[in-house]
RNA sequence: GGGGAGAUAGCCAAGUGGCCAACGGCAACAGACUGUAAAUCUGUCCUCUUCGGAGUUCGCAGGUUCGAAUCCUGCUCUCCCCA
């Protein structure tokens, strides 16, 4: 199977230039994508453009990740609604050499592959030089026509923006030229972005390049992709743990589960298919989702952290019981508890208190204010180390401490907190 | 410039002197059911509370009244029609 059949039995396939799948399969190809530096991390939005550099790649074709140092001072308009916020040079830089050292986990850029820059070409790139080698050549009638930018022409775009499409097409004319890249890959919204590219290089020099565009990776109810109640899943573990990180694919739509499994792991139609088939026999066992969540996590993050977010599922949602949680050693429970929000407390505060809603209310932000700790109690929303917590008049007791110093909260079913006394 | 309509809780929206912390819907949160799902049902949903209540709200500022989201005056803002 070559690398758009591939692409095209897992639904990454969106659009290709004419010629562009012959050109894969009569020679191997340098192709790039472009990574917006617009955050210290990646999130998993930009996954399956690293995916798809990771098939480019096993499929014996050359990957070019590009950072865009350069257009990440521009902001791209395609789609957007309003005009960017500009970000500082300095952000920019921690961007960049955040993004950079997350591509290297998991593209190997010893084997021919490229991570590269454009601010390397741009930096020293004049204005006035810009303007007569690259702006002469496109009409400014070509870059309005792009359905990218139309909305933006009735609300308004500043030069700046407008220019994006010309900063980019350019990193593809440099990349044609300098090493050879003959395809640019890239998600839908990319598509006019990437065609100003392969019409710069028809007009710059007349030579041939290529496109190819993912699609959008949507969800069943309509919502977006890729972001939570606690905004986006990042690929930094800082920034999204991967306990939530695999909750996230675990909590996946049994539809979208299907579409996912295809897009985000590298498992064979085969697997896939007996997957699909056992899941639709019980759905309930959701083994498509685990499967998911399995492949992804241990892709982003590794084996270890990946049992470590099981165990934690296990323990917080499965059969977890206080004395499951009791018998924890203290660097397993720290570990499994590492995204959950953590309070430190004097442990005076324990041996005083006379009652628990004042201890979760007033002493930590578990409850906003005693009547709605009592509220949230009398609907049984309260477990305390796994085990319901009824009593609204109730006293905390230090026989309750986990390691003699910790005490899992837990208000309704997910949402819960540390607290150590010391 | 002239005429008209309106501003109510996170959003939509009812209420036109006391029965109003304010109908109803959405969103949110919790419980039951379940698959950590969907759907459904139940509860909570201005703030605090010793659960008895207390305090602060209906664009803003005054006023009338025993009592105002509701009546009066002024101001601010929004929308519509005509020129």
């Amino acid at each position: 199977m070559n690398f758009v059949e591939e692409l095209r039995w897992r639904g990454l396939l969106h659009d290709m230039i004419p010629g562009t799948e012959e050109l894969l399969s009569k020679e191997k190809v340098a192709a790039y994508i472009g990574f917006d530096p617009t955050a210290e991390s990646l999130h998993i939005g930009s996954m399956v453009q690293i995916i798809l550099l990771m098939h480019l790649q096993r499929h014996g074709h050359t990957p070019i990740a590009l950072v865009g140092g350069a257009t990440g001072m521009i902001g791209d308009p395609s789609f957007k609604s309003e005009e960017r916020k500009m970000l500082s040079e300095e952000t920019l830089q921690k961007n960049v050499a955040g993004i950079e050292a997350q591509l290297r986990r998991f593209i190997d850029f010893d084997k021919g592959a490229q991570l590269v820059n454009n601010y390397e070409w741009f930096k020293d790139f004049s204005f006035l030089g810009f303007m007569r080698e690259v702006g002469k050549h496109i009409s400014v009638n070509y870059m309005m026509a792009k359905d990218s930018v139309k909305k933006r022409l009735e609300t308004g775009i500043s030069f700046t923006e407008f220019s994006y499409q010309l900063i980019q097409g350019y990193d593809f004319y440099w990349l044609w030229k300098h090493k050879n890249a003959k395809l640019q890959l890239g998600g839908s919204d990319q598509w006019g972005n990437i065609v100003t590219g392969t019409e710069l290089i028809r007009r710059m020099a007349g030579g041939e390049a290529f496109a190819l565009t993912v699609p959008l990776v949507t969800k069943a109810d309509g919502s977006k992709f890729g972001k939570t109640e606690q905004g986006n899943v990042w690929l930094d573990g800082r920034l999204t743990s991967p306990y939530q990180f695999y909750q996230f694919w675990l909590n996946t739509s049994d539809e979208d589960a299907e579409k996912y499994i295809k897009i985000f792991t590298f498992l064979s139609k085969d697997e896939i298919d007996v997957l699909i088939a056992t899941h639709q026999e019980n759905p309930a066992a959701r083994v498509l989702q685990k499967r998911l969540g399995e492949e992804i996590t241990t892709l982003v993050h590794g084996k270890s952290e990946l049992d470590s977010a099981i165990a934690a599922s296990q323990l917080l949602f499965g059969s977890g019981t206080t004395e499951q949680l009791a018998a924890l050693p203290e660097a397993t429970l720290l570990q499994i508890f590492e995204g959950v929000p953590h309070y430190m407390l004097d442990k005076s505060l324990l041996e005083n208190a006379t009652n628990i809603l004042d201890l979760l209310a007033v002493h930590t932000p578990v409850f906003e204010s005693k009547g709605e700790a009592r509220k949230m109690i009398q609907q049984n929303a309260l477990s305390l180390n796994k085990a319901k917590y009824s009593d609204a008049a109730g006293t905390p007791r230090t026989e309750m401490l986990i390691s003699g110093k910790y005490i899992l909260v837990q208000k309704g079913k997910k949402n819960y907190y540390l607290l150590q006394f010391s």
